[in-house]
DNA sequence: CTTTAATTCAAACAAACGTTTAAATTAAAC
DNA sequence: GTTTAATTTAAACGTTTGTTTGAATTAAAG
């Protein structure tokens, strides 16, 4: 390999490519890595190579993506909240619910490859397995933390157990919403047609979680 | 075994008991057989005698819980929805909600057992295993088509499609809950004092939903 | 070209998995 | 008490799992 790295080989990304699809598609624990090598058409031995053990390609699938989409998002909820700040008012709870989802649900559309990471996180909390809710809490809980304080500003008049809790519920309508969208039918429980790019998504659930969080 | 199987041995029910237990603590795929049986100290043919494979197992495991639970929440929404029929007037979605909900949070409390389950139920739309996901929907099925039609009939304001999009953001927060409350220390992402019975869990949820269905 | 490092490869590893078997044990029926 | 059925048991089945190894191959450096 030389001083700039461009002759490394594309082993590595095609690892985490198929890794991506593959634990999106049937979990971490449900994805062997001679599926995940079968797919990127590698040598089994590669992703020990490469990255160490199974759990540290994980970590790192779950890096790539993450890494950017959380900068984006606390970027757009600083901004809300300087924006308050200058105008010496609250943050206005519809802008910081949209700061954080919008980027999210976009995300979806940003590459073919992403739409798979999308569904994983959708599964990321509640994933049977230990070690991928903790990989995943590890990178979300400083953007939680600015999230959660950021609602508080939004909404003094709750207490922040109240904010707290809410924040929950609003993750958990908008986990569930990644992880259905892209392999879901909802036909298969009722018969509604829905077109869902992202755009109409975020537009369905922003008025939702945004009533909620300001309810009562 | 006599005539009224009184004799039958608790093989069956103990190995049922640490199925939930483990499948809720650990998923079903990272569920083996052998800790299964070694948790209800029998032998590990055990299952295979009693239920026939695996599979089996969790489907007995899913349905001794979900039927007597389905069977409440399908009482509670005919009578809010009969009783509005009575009056002539469109069922309240915040009782059609608390019909579907309040049981489904009180479940929890039904027996030290039932709260392992509740974990499951939490995480079955999102299960990484396929078996999983169909034996709960299959479950599930009709009562969520009778919540559909009742929240539709209850908000003939709005179109179907949004009905069903937010019946799912409902669905989210609440599995969402059901998994977290149990084992889950939310001290560990932000610092809040959180008690949370099931009775003040459905005081929580049920503001936040019913404003989001109502929204706009 | 030669040397050296990086990578790929087929093969094997021990461990864990769900399942099956046949003998041993227990309980039921007569 | 004897016979018959139901259940439990220990052992093994064939796969699949993540990981390791050492040789073969490819690319980089001198």
């Amino acid at each position: 390999m030389n001083e700039n790295g461009r002759t490394q080989s594309d082993t590595k990304q095609r690892i985490l490519d198929a890794a991506e699809y593959l634990f999106a598609h049937d979990g971490y624990r449900g994805t062997s890595l001679r599926a995940i090598t079968g797919k990127a058409r590698v040598n089994l031995a590669a992703v020990n190579y490469h990255f160490g053990s199974k759990e540290t390609l994980l970590e790192e699938v779950i890096r790539r993506r993450l890494l950017p989409l959380n900068r984006i998002r606390k970027e757009r909820i600083e901004e809300v909240r300087e924006n308050a700040r200058k105008k010496g008012k609250k943050p206005d709870v519809k802008a910081v619910l949209l700061a954080f989802i919008e980027p999210t649900l976009l995300f979806k559309e940003s590459s073919s490859e992403a739409e798979n990471f999308v569904t994983f996180i959708g599964r990321s909390i509640t994933d049977p397995d230990d070690t991928v809710r903790q990989v995943f809490h590890r990178f979300i809980k400083p953007l939680f933390h600015l999230l959660f304080e950021t609602s508080c500003e939004a909404l003094p008049e709750h207490p922040k157990d109240l904010v707290f809790w809410r924040l929950h519920f609003t993750i958990g309508s908008l986990f569930h919403t990644l992880h259905i969208c892209g392999k879901f039918k909802p036909d298969d429980i009722v018969h509604v047609k829905t077109e869902m790019d992202a755009k109409t998504l975020v537009d369905l659930i922003i008025p939702y979680v945004t009533a909620g969080m300001r309810a009562k």
